[in-house]
DNA sequence: ATAATTACTACAAGGATACTAGGATATGGG
DNA sequence: CCCATATCCTAGTATCCTTGTAGTAATTAT
């Protein structure tokens, strides 16, 4: 009865869940068309302005968003909706999904001996597979119950 | 080309992997007959003998395992093989897959204005499904090379 | 008895996460 | 030209979880 335990098993960090979160919220505030600043951002997720800045640092290096400094600067996405997928934007905050060091050969000397590793081959597969067929743009639908929402 | 940073996004912890490991190595052991002792294991898997102790505490409380203690002691499964799967050693060692704090209503005050938790809810069942469907004795025919090693 | 082996509890090092802080740099509007 | 507004960049830090180690008690086959 008592799982209060903050677990970290199989956890997407925070910061991944920040980012989809944002751009999330930056589409919606029409961050495909025009440049939105991050405060907007963070008072409307109610994120830390200080930490939304370097999780979109990262997200521009992997040119899923573009920034314009200045007055009247902010983010826009640096591609459209539909070719940003989740597994790209956790990629971008925190590398490619883990599930277990050990189902490579490099980085387990067991690997050989190791009856199961295909196990975490499958599960990660199973979960890059997951996350690798929903972009931004799938969530902006689901937003607005499967309508198509272009006002253009 | 740098991804050397111990990441933990997804990961499963080591407690389950080598509660898994070592069901496996038990297995194989003879233990779905006989008790076999931790030590053996450990030097088998090369797993922390005192770890294991804990491992396999855990183990027993849910009936994954049943202990006998004194000389010529050890572990042995506590139910069939074939009824043991991933998902539950998995929440024998660290409760259920998270995924996030926040796809629960009661976890997260956010969660009515949060157009995306669907997202984490579908992640968390896709995991669920992948671990729920493999038991240990799956475990036994893929290192078997897919026969059935029951002699019975 | 005694050696073997589980059962139980407490504690510690290390590392990653989730931030906070402070400044440098650039830009549009007055 | 100023200045408010923003991004850009680098450090530092508290907290928590993981991954063990350690010691001791309880139990049982021989
Ligand atoms: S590959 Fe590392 S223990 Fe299986
Ligand atoms: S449910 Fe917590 S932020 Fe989405």
């Amino acid at each position: 009865m008592t799982f209060e335990k903050k677990l970290r098993n199989m956890k997407i960090t925070t910061k991944s869940r920040y980012a989809i979160r944002s751009i999330f919220a930056l589409v919606l505030m029409g961050g495909d068309k025009q440049p939105i600043a991050l405060t907007q951002i963070a008072e409307h997720e109610d994120i830390s302005r200080k930490y939304l800045e370097q999780i979109f640092m990262k997200l521009k290096k992997s040119k899923i968003v573009e920034g314009s400094r200045g007055a009247q600067g902010g983010y826009m996405l640096g591609k459209p909706a539909k070719s940003i997928s989740l597994k790209e934007v956790i990629y971008a905050m925190d590398g490619p999904v883990k599930i277990a060091d050990c189902h490579q050969e490099e980085t387990c000397d067991n690997f050989s001996s190791c009856g199961i590793n295909w196990l975490w081959s499958g599960l990660k597969e199973t979960v890059d597979n997951y996350l690798d067929n929903i972009t931004i743009d799938d969530l902006k639908r689901q937003a607005f119950g499967g309508k198509d929402a272009d006002i253009s």
